[in-house]
This record gives structure tokens, sequence and C-alpha cells, in this order.
DNA sequence: TTTATATTTCGCCCAATATCGAAATGAGGT
DNA sequence: ACCTCATTTCGATATTGGGCGAAATATAAA
């Protein structure tokens, strides 16, 4: 029951929704998502420490950068199940579509290190 | 996307998670949920009226109890999709199960004005 | 090795929430 | 109407959780 009440609750914050349905575009770093969300690396980092620790992405490093991409298939049956019933919702959100917009434009070379 | 969050929310407690288990069996007024759960009977009500506004519950007043029961379909496609999917988890889980076998042991009758 | 930069961790603050007991509400039975 | 009892609401308290900035880490580039 831990574990299925952990999913949920990394689930019930809108900004972690926001990441989740970014993250169906494409993968993305911290300074991309930073951008987009408009909210302090480190409030960023822990959002994502804890999709991570729920199971719903995960981060690999590649150089500077760390990726992270949802964990559609790997992972247990809690993730597994909910993430592409989320996949499905929110088509028609303003606030997603205006950040999967922002996804498609922003480019982490040109970003970090202003 | 205020909705889906509260519907995530409401989910991510583990009493509230027991009680969704508990009314899978059958539908419940709050002393038996309070017994079973060994909870305060406010603490008890604020969960359900929580699980209300998500629209996972409904009550309906029956004499001088208020039987809650599951929303199964006449609620939006968040519960409609996530209630049947926890019907299938938990499955094996210690508390889950000792919460079911006292709901088919309680009596409403003798638990209710001792 | 030193510097630059992307990320994580830490300490703090404020808001939200889980819990309780007491008081208020509501519906039945007398 | 009054009393009883199940439930809800209210007020207080303690814990959790989201947010930030600063310090610590890690990795690339110089």
């Amino acid at each position: 029951m831990k574990a299925m009440v952990r999913v949920f609750k990394a689930l019930s914050d809108s900004s972690r929704i926001r990441i989740l349905k970014m993250l169906e575009i494409r993968s993305l770093c911290v300074c991309e998502m930073t951008e987009i969300l408009q909210l302090a690396t480190s409030t960023v980092s822990k959002h994502l420490s804890i999709l991570r620790d729920a199971g719903l992405v995960s981060g690999t490093k590649e150089g500077k950068w760390a990726n992270f991409h949802l964990n559609h298939d790997q992972s247990d049956a809690y993730v597994r199940h909910l993430l592409p019933l989320i996949r499905t919702w929110l088509p028609d959100d303003e606030i997603i579509r205006d950040d999967r917009e922002k996804v498609m434009l922003v480019d982490r070379n040109k970003l970090c290190g202003l």
C-alpha cells in the first residue's frame, strides 16, 4: 500500500503533472523544465526526485545534463497502468498545451548558462 | 487539471485507500468505518467528504445512518478509470485483508451507540 | 588543476492537511 | 416537543509538503 500511496502522492501536484505531460513529448533536462515551469531549479529537481521515487520517471546523466524520461514499461503495475491513462487525459488543458509548445522550442544549449 | 489533481490527492492517503477497498465489499456507514479504522468519527467524516468531493464515493442518508458507496459509473473519466484499477490492486495487502474481514463482521446496529 | 556550469542537497518559511475533541446539525423514536 | 444518536462542522494542534536561496556535488571544458 505504501508504494501505491507514494505514486498517487507523486501525481497529486500540478507542477509534477505538467512535467509528466511534457515528458510525453520528449525527454528533457532540468534546466529546460525549469525554464518552462518558471520555478527555481531546486524546486524542479525536488519534483523530479519525487517522481523518480514513485517510479514514474527515470533520469540518466548525459554529459553535464541529466536527461529525464517517462518510465513506461519496466516499472511496477501502478506506473504501467497510470502513465497510459494520464497520456489520454488533459488533451485540451491550456497550460499543458502551452507547456508542450515550449517543449518543442527550447534548446538546452542556448537556454542554460545565460 | 484541478479536478484531476483533486482525485489523485484524494487517493494519496492510506486511510482513504482503506475506505475505498472496504467499500468494494459493500456500502458502509460512518460508524462502521470508524470502528474498523480506529480513528475519530470526525476524522473519518472528513476523509469521506474528500472522497466525495473527488467524485470517488457518494453517500445517501438511510434513516439515521449515512450509507456510503463507490461511485463507479456515473462519474467523470478519472474516477471511471481509476476505481476499476484500484479494485485490482492490493490483493495481498495485510491491512486491506483484515479490514475487509471486519467489514463482513461489523453490524451497525450492535456497533453504534455503545 | 582550475574554472564554469548543471544538478542535488540543505535549511528555512509558509501553506496545506491529518488528527482530535467539542459543539452544532439532523433525523427517528418516545 | 423532547430526547437520542449518527454525522458534520468548528477550533486547535502537529505534521507534511511546496517553494526559495545558498551551499555542496559532479562533470566539462580550459
